[in-house]
DNA sequence: GCAAGGTC
């Protein structure tokens, strides 16, 4: 008689051994899979989906098979952890009882049935459901055990066959048809293409825009101290308009109006990971480098979960007990603090979510048990943590009116009274704005009046800490993959810098996609896509169903890409040349390409063989052509990415040559 | 060599 309990993770599985055994549940190696085992009962931990939906073999070479046949095509389950299948198959066998505890989400209930799958049916089977892993959520959860959600499973289903053939075929299309095959193929996907869209479709604003002068008019007024007040009217489209009223305005003024009032800011709410993502993006990380650094913290028993979608403590958090450990770190000021207050009541956000706690310390680190990266998003997250229970800051805001020969001016002050919760988290810059003491009726003197030109400027380009807010708030993407996606849009070369700017080839791909493809170049499509996964869920429709539907609004996609073949191969290809041009050659002012010769790859005259001028590239890298340009010889300058490293900024690389044959002079 | 979603 054995129980087999079956988690998402290895971590979940060594918790939920340790809180159900009392401390006693021993670790072993089952075909180099960990097993936690006490006495009647052994606990596995997968790694997430244990196997992936693929189309079978023949469906492999890009070239031999017409993308339109990937429409049709089966769809295959492919075992990808094989340890962990013939682990979990050896203890199925003595098992008589199985009780699935994945994540509790939609991805959670597919990834335990993908397990079932694999497994014998005879043995009964049941599910529970956590959102924390807590000793008290855990005894819960196993005094109350459920069944498996078989609906919500096929939900996820449905998402994998859809994001597989429409991903699948209109990559291979895409890739096919602009000539970028092997390692430089291009993408096509439900999450990434929506993504670059929203990139492309800035990045015309900004090249569309047209700055508008206006103009605003400050006075300096001066007491016992000085302070510039702004004209109510703000902005003047007029110099004149502006004009007129400065010749107007006299030596004197009398302060007006005088408001002063209390304002309270209340402290931030606990961390989910788009919060945490955008917290660390303010402090120089991108968000695949912070989450990375939180993954490190978490397997190592610094932090709680970085996945999730929650932004409300579980009521089963020990708030006390976490933060008196921290009396003994250098945390110790801060804890103390907290732990005067009578009550300790959190903040909470408004996603409350069922998968996992808000990201928060479980553990007390020192600094030298982590390296900086590390530390300084520990640092973050127990600080947001304490934040989360602080009082709100106080400020107080001063609002004045001068009038000057009947004409109004504003001006704004602020003064921070209490620091409250920044005191915790000292993240944000505190913008105060002091006025000097000042009464109602004053009479002021005015000794500076300017009228500052200036104009309206274009939206911002997006960073990646603001796109993965933008995502979130569009629903593309989950919290696990949504900085994997903007990591994706840079292998690709579809954009390169932060903040980000799409390539001409991005330009081209997005062009020809909403001419042809227009479902999957909208957030639209994910809406939908849910819509149908929760009418799955509900039982309502079929998996089967919603997947032909798909299928069928692919077919009419390539009916009408495959007329236009033409069109689209040419918007391609000129666009992917765009992105390969990187200035005039200075012997014969024809464009300079990056080239490919059986030697490598090199800058050469698009005029050759009449002209053979020509600068060396690296061998290695993808080669991005920057926007930036040389003041001296006119080129762009140029990028080299490798995968794992930083970008290495090349510069002109007619500048990079120069040099090089200087450096080479200086050696011999 | 395709997607997006889990996890390491």
């Amino acid at each position: 008689m054995m129980h087999l309990i079956i988690t998402e993770k290895h971590s979940t599985a060594k918790r939920i051994a340790q809180i159900l055994s009392g401390g006693k549940a021993k670790q072993k190696k089952l075909n180099g899979a960990n097993v936690y085992e006490y006495p009647d009962t052994k606990v596995i931990g997968l790694s997430g989906h244990i196997v992936n939906v693929d189309f079978p073999p023949e469906y492999n070479n890009w070239s031999d098979v017409d993308p339109q046949e990937l429409i049709g095509a089966d769809i295959i389950l492919v075992p990808t952890q094989k340890k962990i299948i013939s682990a979990l198959r050896k203890l199925a066998k003595e098992a008589s009882r199985i009780t699935i505890a994945t994540d509790y989400d939609r991805e959670g209930e597919l990834i335990g049935v993908e397990a079932l799958r694999l497994l014998p049916s005879s043995i009964p089977i049941d599910r529970v459901r956590y959102s924390a892993i807590t000793q008290a959520d855990i005894i819960k959860a196993f005094a109350n055990t459920t069944k498996i959600d078989f609906n919500l499973a096929s939900a996820g289903e449905a998402r994998q066959k859809i994001d597989l053939v429409w991903g699948a075929a209109l990559t291979r299309f895409i890739s096919l048809s602009s000539r970028r095959l092997g390692k430089n193929f291009l993408s096509v996907g439900r999450v990434q293409t929506p993504l670059l869209a929203l990139l492309v479709e800035r990045e015309k604003e900004i090249d569309a825009f047209e700055p508008t002068p206006y103009w605003e008019i400050y006075v300096t007024c001066k007491n016992d101290g000085e302070f510039v007040a702004k004209h109510v009217k703000g902005r003047f489209l007029e110099k004149s308009e502006a004009e007129i009223i400065v010749s107007r305005l006299g030596p004197k003024g009398t302060l007006s109006k005088l408001e002063q009032r209390r304002k309270t800011q209340a402290p931030p709410v606990p961390f989910d990971t788009t919060e945490f993502l955008r917290a660390a993006s303010a402090i120089g990380f991108t968000p695949a480098n912070a989450m990375r650094t939180a993954e490190n913290l978490y397997t190592n028993g610094w932090i709680s979960y970085p996945r999730t979608d929650n932004t409300v403590y579980p009521k089963s958090l020990d708030a006390r007990a976490l933060i008196k450990m921290f009396t003994e770190s250098e945390f110790l000021d801060y804890a103390a603090s907290l732990l005067k207050k009578k009550v300790l009541k959190p903040t909470r956000g408004r996603k409350e979510a069922t998968d996992h706690p808000p990201i928060h310390p479980v553990s007390v680190a020192n600094r030298r048990d982590l390296n900086t990266y590390e530390w300084r998003i520990y640092e973050l997250i127990v600080r947001r943590f304490f934040a989360t229970f602080a009082s709100p800051a106080v400020w107080e805001r001063t609002k004045v009116t001068v009038e000057i020969d009947g004409e109004l001016f504003n001006a704004d002050g602020s003064r921070l009274l209490e620091e409250g919760w920044r005191w915790y988290y000292p993240y944000y810059a505190v913008k105060e704005t002091i006025l000097p003491s000042l009464r109602e009726g004053e009479l002021l003197e005015i000794i500076e009046v300017d009228l500052a030109e200036k104009e309206t400027q274009p939206p911002p380009r997006y960073k990646q800490g603001d796109l993965i807010k933008k995502m979130e708030d569009l629903g593309l993407g989950t919290k696990s993959t949504r900085h994997e996606m903007i990591s994706k849009l840079y292998a690709r070369g579809y954009v390169h810098g932060n903040p980000l700017r799409p390539t001409s080839t991005a330009h081209a791909v997005i062009e020809t996609l909403e001419k042809y493809a227009t479902p999957i170049t909208k957030p639209d499509m994910t809406c939908v896509l849910e819509k149908d996964m929760d009418k799955i869920a509900e039982g309502m429709i079929d998996e089967e169903n919603v997947v032909q539907e798909s299928r069928e609004m692919l077919d009419v996609v390539f009916e009408k890409l495959d007329v236009s073949m033409e069109d689209v191969s040419r918007t391609l290809q000129e666009g992917l040349r765009e992105d390969k041009i990187v200035g005039k050659c200075p012997d014969c002012n024809s464009d300079l390409m990056i080239r490919r010769s059986r030697r490598g790859r090199f800058i050469g005259c698009t005029n050759y063989p009449n002209c053979s001028f020509s600068l060396p590239l690296p061998k290695s890298g993808r080669i991005i052509v920057t926007s930036k340009k040389c003041e001296e010889h006119g080129l762009h300058h140029v990028k080299i990415i490798t995968k794992g490293r930083r970008p290495w900024d090349l510069g002109c690389p007619h500048c990079n040559y120069l040099e090089w044959q200087k450096s080479k002079k200086e050696l011999f």
